[in-house]
DNA sequence: AAGCTGATTGTTAGCGCTAACGTCGGGGGT
DNA sequence: ACCCCCGACGTTAGCGCTAACAATCAGCTT
C-alpha cells in the first residue's frame, strides 16, 4: 500500500480512502491512485483490514444433505448472493445431523470469526438444536418455520403445495394422492400440511398419503401402489425425483399421463421440462432465496438480531402431466 | 489475550506459546494458561494471527456441477480433510465453465488471500484454462490427467473402468456395451478409454458405445436401445444413475438382470446397494481423494509447486447385477 | 566461586490497514 | 482586510498477534 502511495505521490491514507470510496478525495487524485493500483496489481490485505475493522467479510454456511437438489441449490444461491455482496463464504457440511456435530461446526465458524452464519439443514433436529444453542453472531436459518428466536428465510412450502393441489382441484380432480418426503424433513411436513389444507378448503376428503424418501425409486414404488389401487386421478409428489418414478410406474401399469392420471412434481429441476411428458411442477427460486438470506443476514449484522422472516413464494409451472380427469 | 495472561499471571507471549504448542513452556505454566483460556472462553483472533504469519489458514475450493454425485462428494471429501487439518474452506462455484468465470473465481480467492486452491471442475475446458492462467498460490486440481504443470489428485478412472469391464470379461461376456457420460467431461473420456483398452486387451472387438448425459433418463433410453438391438450381454454404465435407468429399461423390455444381461454402474452411490437387484458398481473413495488433495496441497504449500500427482485406486463392488451370460 | 549452559519467561517491534485527529489553503462573509 | 469554515490531504496510533531478542535462574563445570 505504501508502494502505491509512493507511485501516486500521495499518503497511504489517501490510498485507503480511495479503496473505501471515501467522499473527500478529489477526482484527479482518485484517478492517479487507481492507476497506480492497477499498475502494481495491488491487492489490499484482508487480514490487516479485518484486524482493524473487526469484520472478516466472511459468512459461514452450515449445510447437510448436499446431494439433494434442494439443499445443494440453496447453497449455491446463498454462495452467489454472498459473493455479489462482497462476502466470502466458508462452508461446513454435516455428515450426520446431531447436536454434537452442529455444535462442532458452529464452533469452527466462531474460530474463523465469521460475520454471520447461514444454516441450510432442513431437519426438525436442527431446528431443535438451534433453539438451545446460543451463538454470538447473527444467524439466518433457511427453510424453517417462523420462530421469534430465529431469523428465517424460507420458501413458502405450504403455498407451493397448495398451488400444486389447487391446480389439480381446479382441473376437476377430487381424489388427489400425495407422495411425501421422509420424516424429520421440515419441507416434507410442510408440503403434507399444504396438501391436506387445500383438500379441506376445497371440501374434499383426505386422500392417500404414501411415504417416500425423495428418491425416484420410492416414487416408482408409490406409483405402482397407486396404479394398483386405482382410486385416485391425480398425484402430487413432494419432489421431481419421486414424480419421475411415479411417471415410470404409471407408464408400466398402462396408465396414460395426463389422460388417466395427472402428476405434479416439486422443485422444477432442470430435467423436469425434458421428461416425457414434460412435468408440471413447482419452482422454488433458490437464487431468490439465497439473495433474501444474505439480505436478512446483512440486516441482522447491521442492526442486531431481528428474528424476522422472509418468505419466497414458489411458482407453479404447468407443463403436460396435468389435465382434467376423463369421465368415470 | 492480555486478559488470559493476566489471569494466568504470565505474559501474553507465554499464552501465545501455549497456543502454538511451543516446546519451552513448563507443564505447570501451560496448565495454568490453559485453565485461564477455558475460564475466559478465549479464542485467538484469526485476523491478527494471519497478519503476522502471512497465512490465512484458508483454502479456496473452486467447483462446478455440484448437483452431480461426483463433484458434490469430492467437495465434501476435500472440505472434511481441510477441516481435519485445521484449514477453513472458502468455496466458489461456477455457473458456467468459461475462462472468464474461472478467472473471476480465482481472482476472488486471491482477494481473500487463500493459502491454496483446490479445483473441482471435471471439464476439459477447465484443464485448458488452467494451463494458461498463472496463479500465485499452490493449486491442486482434482480428477485431471497428469501434467507436469499441475499438481493433481485423481481417481484412476481408467482403472475403475477396467475393473468393471474385466469383471464382465472374467464372467465370460464378449459383447460389452458402454453408456458413457457427456463430452467435455474428463472422467467420461477416461472411462471410455478404460472400457476400450480392456476390451482390446481381452482380444475382444469394440462394442456399442452410447452417449448419455449422466441422467437416469439417458440411461433408460440407452437401455431401451440396447434391449431392442439385443446384441450385447453386458453393459457398463459410466455412472449409477444411468445404470439405474438401464435397469428399468431392461425390466420393461422383459430382460432379466443378471440372467439375460449384466449391468455394472460407477460411483457406488448409497442407493446402489438398494436397487433391485443391488447394483454391481465401482467405488471411488471420495473421502480418500479429499484427504490426498489436502496432503498434496499442504506439501506444495510447504515446498513450492510440485507438479506431482496422487492417484486413488477405485474399488469394484460386486453385487447382484452381474453374472455369466446364459447360453445363446 | 566464577563462569557457562540451557530451559523458561518477559520485552519489543512490527505485520498492513483504518479511524481519529492535525494541517493547510482557498473561498465566502463581514 | 480579516476571520472562519470546510474540503483535501497527511500524520499518528493502535487493532491482536508472533518472531526475535533480552533477561533470569537453576544446575553444572572448571
Amino acid at each position: 500500500m505504501e508502494d502505491v502511495a509512493k507511485l501516486a505521490g500521495v499518503s497511504h491514507q489517501t490510498v485507503s480512502r480511495v479503496l473505501n470510496a471515501h467522499p473527500n478525495v478529489s477526482t484527479v487524485t482518485r484517478e492517479r491512485v487507481e492507476k497506480a493500483i492497477a499498475e502494481l496489481g495491488y491487492r489490499r490485505n484482508t487480514a490487516a483490514r479485518s484486524l482493524v475493522t473487526r469484520r472478516s467479510q466472511t459468512i459461514g454456511v452450515l449445510g447437510s444433505d448436499m446431494s439433494h437438489y434442494g439443499p445443494a441449490n440453496t447453497l449455491l444461491g446463498v454462495q452467489q448472493a454472498a459473493r455479489d455482496k462482497g462476502y466470502f463464504v466458508s462452508m461446513a457440511s454435516l455428515d450426520e445431523v446431531t447436536p454434537a456435530a452442529i455444535q462442532d461446526a458452529l464452533e469452527y465458524f466462531m474460530m474463523q470469526s465469521v460475520d454471520g452464519i447461514v444454516v441450510i439443514v432442513p431437519h426438525e433436529t436442527m431446528f431443535e438444536s438451534l433453539s438451545t444453542i446460543n451463538i454470538s453472531v447473527p444467524l439466518v436459518a433457511v427453510g424453517f418455520g417462523v420462530d421469534e428466536r430465529l431469523s428465517v428465510a424460507a420458501v413458502n412450502q405450504r403455498m407451493g403445495a397448495s398451488l400444486a393441489v389447487q391446480h389439480l382441484v381446479d382441473l376437476g380432480h377430487t381424489a388427489i394422492a400425495h407422495v411425501c418426503g421422509p420424516p424429520d424433513w421440515i419441507d416434507a411436513a410442510a408440503r403434507i400440511d399444504g396438501w391436506r389444507r387445500t383438500l379441506a378448503q376445497a371440501g374434499l376428503p383426505d386422500s392417500v398419503l404414501i411415504r417416500g424418501d425423495w428418491s425416484a425409486e420410492s416414487g416408482y414404488r408409490a406409483g405402482l401402489e397407486l396404479a394398483a389401487a386405482g382410486n385416485v386421478t391425480a398425484v402430487f409428489a413432494a419432489n421431481d425425483q419421486m414424480a419421475l418414478g411415479a411417471l415410470r410406474a404409471f407408464s408400466e401399469a398402462g396408465l396414460r399421463v395426463p389422460l388417466d392420471i395427472s402428476v405434479v412434481g416439486y422443485d422444477d429441476q432442470p430435467e423436469a421440462a425434458y421428461l416425457v411428458p414434460p412435468l408440471t411442477t413447482v419452482n422454488q427460486g433458490f437464487k431468490e432465496l439465497g439473495a433474501r438470506c444474505m439480505q436478512m443476514l446483512l440486516f441482522d449484522m447491521a442492526n442486531g438480531h431481528s428474528g424476522a422472516s422472509s418468505v419466497v413464494n414458489p411458482r407453479l409451472v404447468v407443463r403436460s402431466t396435468t389435465a382434467s380427469p376423463s369421465g368415470p
